[in-house]
This record gives C-alpha cells, sequence and structure tokens, in this order.
DNA sequence: AACGTTTTCGATAGCGCTTTCATCGCATCG
DNA sequence: CGATGCGATGAAAGCGCTATCGAAAACGTT
C-alpha cells in the first residue's frame, strides 16, 4: 500500500503537505497542491481509513441495526427496500454501512459495544424488539441515531404514516360499500398500534359497528397464522364482507385461506394488504394495499442522520413522517 | 473511551502487559492477566478496531460486492437469504460485514480501490455482473475472495448445483407424462448457461423433442417479461405442455399469463420455477420448483472466506457445489 | 554459592494519518 | 531600512494499539 510518506519521498515535500494537499487545505500553494495530487493518482495513492479513523474520531461508517432471528430482517422487503435506499443515500454522502449486532465471534458485547468497537459515526435502528435492552441502551449513549417506525424522546426518527395510510384504505372499503370490516393485526408494536387507531377512528367516524371478535392479533409477515385466522373468521356465522391483513406478504396466507374455502376474493369477500411489496401486483387478484415509500423512508433516514452526524450544532431532533400512497388492486369488490 | 493506558495507570503495570493479557499471550502471569481482565471489564474497556488494525493490517471486516442497480440487489430473495446466512457464520468467526461499491461519496474509485481503502480482510462477491471490470480488479488483487455462482481461475466459488437441479425438474416433469416442454431462460450468465446445459442433456437423454422455438432468452426476476413470452408459448398453435420458467418469482408473470388466458395451471398448462423463495408455496396452485439451499450456500462462502484468510497456507482455492432440493407443487400436473 | 534457565514484565518503536505550531522567505509599509 | 504581515512549508506530537527485544526476577541445578 502507498501511502503519504511514499508521496512525500518521491516529491521531496514533508507528509504534512501531502496529507494538507490531498484534503485541499488552502495553505498550500496550488502549484505542489497540483503536483501532489497528480503524483498520488499516479501511485495509486488511496488514504488508509483506519489510520484516519484513529485520528479524527470518524470512520464514515453507519451502523445499521436489525433483528435477524426467524427468517425476518433481510428477507423482510419492507427493510431491505429501506436499507437499499439508506446505503445509497448514505454512500452518496461518503458513508459506507455495517451491519451492527451484540456477540461477534466469541466476543461478548452489547450491540451499543459494538458500535463503539467499530466506532461507527451514527446508527440506525430499524425492523427490531425497541424494547429489548439493546436498543435501550443504544438510544441512551452518545451516538447519532435514527430510528425507523419508532420514537424515542430526544432522538430523530423517520415513520411512515401508518395512521392515516390504514385510514385511506377504510375510507376505500367503505366507498366501495363494505361496512362489516374485520382487522387482523401485527405483533404489539408502536406501528401496530398506530395502524390500529387509524382504524378504530376512522371506522368510528363512519359510524361502523367495530365487533371486538373481528379485531385479531396475529403477526407480521406470517401467512401460516393469518390463514388460519381468515378462517375463523369466515366460519363465524356473522361474515365480515373485507379483511384487513397485517401486510401484503400475510395477506397471502388469507388469499389461500378463502380460496381453499371455495370463496372468491374481492366477490364473496374482500382483502386489504398493507405495504405495497411487489407480490401485491402480482398475485391474482390484485391486492389493495397502501404502498409505504421505503425509498423515501430510507433516503430521509440517511440524510437526517448525517446531519445529526455533521452538524450536530444545528440540526434538531424531529420525527419525520413519510407518505404512501393507496394502490386500488381487485381485491376489494363493490357491494350494493 | 476507556483505553489500554487507562487500564495501565490503573493497575500500575505497563500498557504492553495489559495489551498482552487482554490478548491471552501466556508471557504474563495469571494472577496478573486475571486483574487486568477484571480491571477492563469494570472500566468498560472495548479495543479501539482501528487502531488495533492500523497496527495488524487486519480489519476483521468483509466486504460484500453485488449489483444494485434496477432494484435487484437486496431486495433479491435468493441474495438476501445467501448474505443473511453469510452474515450470520461469519459473526459467528468474529468478522463484520460491509457493502463494498464503486465511487463513495465524492470519491471516484473502483470496487478494488475501496476495499483497500477499508482494507477488507476478504470480500464475497455475488448476484452480479461478473463481465464488469470492477469484479475483473478484485479478482486480480491480492485480497481473499469467495464467488457466488461464477467461477474464476486460481479463485474460490460457492455454486448451486444449477445443471441438476434443472435435469431433476425434467425428470420429474417427464415422470407426471410432459413431453412437450418449454424453457424460458434467465439472462446470459454461467447460471443461465449451467441449467440451460442440463436442461438440454436431460431432454435428449430422454428422447424428447427440443424446438428451438421453445427456447426462449427473457431475464430473472422480471415477471413482465415472463408474462409475455408465456403469452406468445401458449398462443401458438402446437403448445408446449409445460413451461420453465427463469425463477420462481418471474413464474409469477407466467401464473399470470395462463390465468389471463383462461387456462388452468396445472391442469390446461404445467409450470415450473427455480429457487424455492417463500411465496412458491404460498401462491395457489403451489409452484413446483427446485429449492436452493441459501442457507449453506452463504455459510459454505463464509466458511471458505475465512480459511483463506486465516489459513492461506493450507487452504486451496475450490469450487464448492450445495445441492437443492425438488419441491413438487402443484403446478405440474400429470399427463395421461 | 554460582550458574544457567525460564518466567514475567516494560521500554520502545511504529502502523498512517492529521493538526498544531514554529519557521522562513518575501513582499509591503511607515 | 527595520518592522510587520502573510503565504508556504515542515517538524513533531500523538491517536490506541501490538510486537520485539532486552531486563529483571524467580527458579532449579550442581
Amino acid at each position: 500500500m502507498v501511502s503519504l510518506k511514499d508521496i512525500s519521498v518521491r516529491c521531496g515535500v514533508s507528509v504534512a503537505t501531502v496529507s494538507k494537499a490531498l484534503n485541499g487545505h488552502k495553505d498550500v500553494s496550488e502549484a505542489t497542491k497540483e503536483r501532489l495530487i497528480k503524483a498520488a493518482k499516479e501511485m495509486g495513492y488511496f488514504p488508509n481509513s483506519q489510520a484516519r479513523a484513529l485520528k479524527t474520531n470518524r470512520t464514515y461508517n453507519l451502523g445499521v441495526m436489525f433483528l435477524d432471528e426467524a427468517g425476518s430482517g433481510l428477507t423482510h422487503e419492507f427493510f431491505a427496500r429501506l436499507l437499499n435506499s439508506f446505503k445509497i443515500e448514505a454512500e452518496g454522502a461518503g458513508y459506507d454501512i455495517t451491519f451492527i449486532n451484540r456477540d461477534m465471534g466469541s466476543r461478548k458485547m452489547t450491540t451499543y459495544e459494538h458500535c463503539k468497537y467499530r466506532n461507527v459515526d451514527g446508527v440506525i435502528i430499524a425492523c427490531t424488539d425497541f424494547s429489548s435492552s439493546d436498543v435501550y441502551e443504544v438510544i441512551n449513549g452518545d451516538i447519532p441515531v435514527v430510528t425507523i417506525d419508532h420514537t424515542f424522546e430526544m432522538r430523530s426518527s423517520v415513520l411512515s404514516n401508518n395512521e392515516q395510510g390504514i385510514e385511506e384504505l377504510v375510507d376505500y372499503t367503505y366507498s366501495m360499500g363494505h361496512k362489516k370490516i374485520a382487522y387482523i393485526q401485527g405483533n404489539r408494536s408502536a406501528v401496530a398500534e398506530k395502524r390500529l387507531k387509524g382504524f378504530l377512528q376512522s371506522m368510528s367516524s363512519k359510524g361502523l359497528e367495530i365487533k371486538s371478535d373481528w379485531i385479531i392479533t396475529a403477526e407480521y409477515h406470517n401467512p401460516e397464522l393469518t390463514y388460519k385466522y381468515t378462517r375463523q373468521l369466515l366460519e363465524g356465522s356473522d361474515r365480515p364482507t373485507c379483511i384487513f391483513m397485517p401486510d401484503d406478504y400475510s395477506a397471502i396466507g388469507g388469499y389461500n385461506a378463502i380460496k381453499d374455502m371455495g370463496l372468491i376474493i374481492g366477490k364473496d369477500v374482500s382483502v386489504v394488504g398493507y405495504d405495497g411489496i411487489a407480490y401485491a401486483t402480482l398475485v391474482s387478484p390484485k391486492l389493495t394495499t397502501y404502498a409505504q415509500d421505503t425509498e423515501k423512508i430510507g433516503v430521509a433516514a440517511a440524510r437526517k442522520l448525517v446531519a445529526l452526524i455533521e452538524e450536530p450544532q444545528t440540526t434538531f431532533h424531529e420525527v419525520i413522517t413519510i407518505g404512501g400512497s393507496l394502490v386500488k388492486g381487485e381485491s376489494v369488490g363493490k357491494i350494493n
């Protein structure tokens, strides 16, 4: 590896001057600056990020914290898309992405300790158990943090407009004539709570009856469970005409339940998802859902995090809400 | 941040001794070792990975190189699952994962230069354009590399048994009575070639006719294109009884084409996918496919890469093939 | 008691970089 | 012409850590 010293020797200047020239300081003449930059390029110089980090205490590395048990995590399309846009935006700002966890190798450590060990400049927390002690430790630490879909006091977060999303879905469903709507929700979480609130408010503002039997708690990303509860709902004597599913993926479980019972989706029973994943437009009938703007969420999170790192004085903590959009599929039929 | 020096001061020993004690060297007495380790824990000490890397030239960081244009990449389930298991295995061995790309921020650089900049100990290359100059540069560099689903001379790789997978699918399809089989394949690549070879060999070994019109090149992960070609195949006067799709995801495009034409999957036309993604068992009818063992592939890649890094003398380059398994869904019907 | 051997520890150098401060030449000015 | 200021450069320190080597201490042996 070619170092600053190599360049300095070849050009007959000091290491300090080379460093300044390459970092665009102004106290070095244009002439030598040009000469040194040219030499650096010719010699294939690249700075050693470790050495620089050691000196400056800045790694230009961002930690990504998320849960990866139970096959979720990377496999989760919402998260994958989010991470993708976050990554692109962060890279554009000059930051790399590193996964942060607890216990790397034989070295026992908490996630926060891991952050310290790697010296990440900031952390994004998404798709995880926000009540875990690992999250708590990071939140209360001194590293800039942005959380996704969960807010903490004195911290920044990016949220999908979950409440409004559900409301729009209820509006649409109602406009199609549905009055008997069941609601299967995901794991207990801030997101689930927001959505449930949106659902309940919207229902009651329309004067629609909310049967407690029709509010069911299942799990996100679990089609089997949704399958089970969908059957349960449809086997009752009083059937809902429309069922809200926890998310698009688990909605497929609902689809299968309905099909298995010999009913027709969008005619006998309508279905509503949430997320707007790619499959939503591929399944038949196309799923009516609310598309979260994962790209915007990722970008917003990256920008906020970078701002918190680079301009801590002039950056304030805030809750950024990103709107999504209703996707009218074919899974909600008209009722007369 | 508490450093070695802090510990050394508090315990009245030298920095060197503390370092040795914490790294388990044998030239320090059990007594002091114990004492120092205890103090380190009490003081919340964690080594500074940058400083260590600077000295040892080992970062315990692995670079992941993959394409993320065109919405593929992280969103690709095959890759996401692969990365997940790779990550878990690597972390178990004490390595972190960092994404490696070209041009981070304003700093123009090739992927290889990025690796040098971050000093990654090794690189895994997957899901990318293996003919790109960026890959070429890394392959010819001096960093340990493992490639997925593509082999290079003098380098290690992990492959899915693509050839055999397709053969098993042909065997099964044939056993269900199919003789008129069409084959839609993905982008030109080593994988596509292997699979095509498997298909052609298997077909001819059974004496089945291979119509050149029925070998179509589409794209991986592109349901729209598969939709188009599936229609094209079925609109011809001579219809295949079974169509092989590039992958499970694009198979959904085929499903839709068939449904839109008023035909029934598994009865009028049979469908075969490839990959074994989660949706394969959720769509209806369940997709017959060949499940790649992404977990094993990721684990094998991580193990090989770590071996190449840690025991370069006793590790040889090899091509590791990971077997998958036939998934009999409901999309291939019996023909009399 | 004298010597060799082993164990335990510390001083030191240096990884590659940035940053502070001193230096020095040179133009400017009263 | 000496004082002043300014632009350009370099010497040196140090970030936190590991590795080398030599010193010192402890031990065993005759």
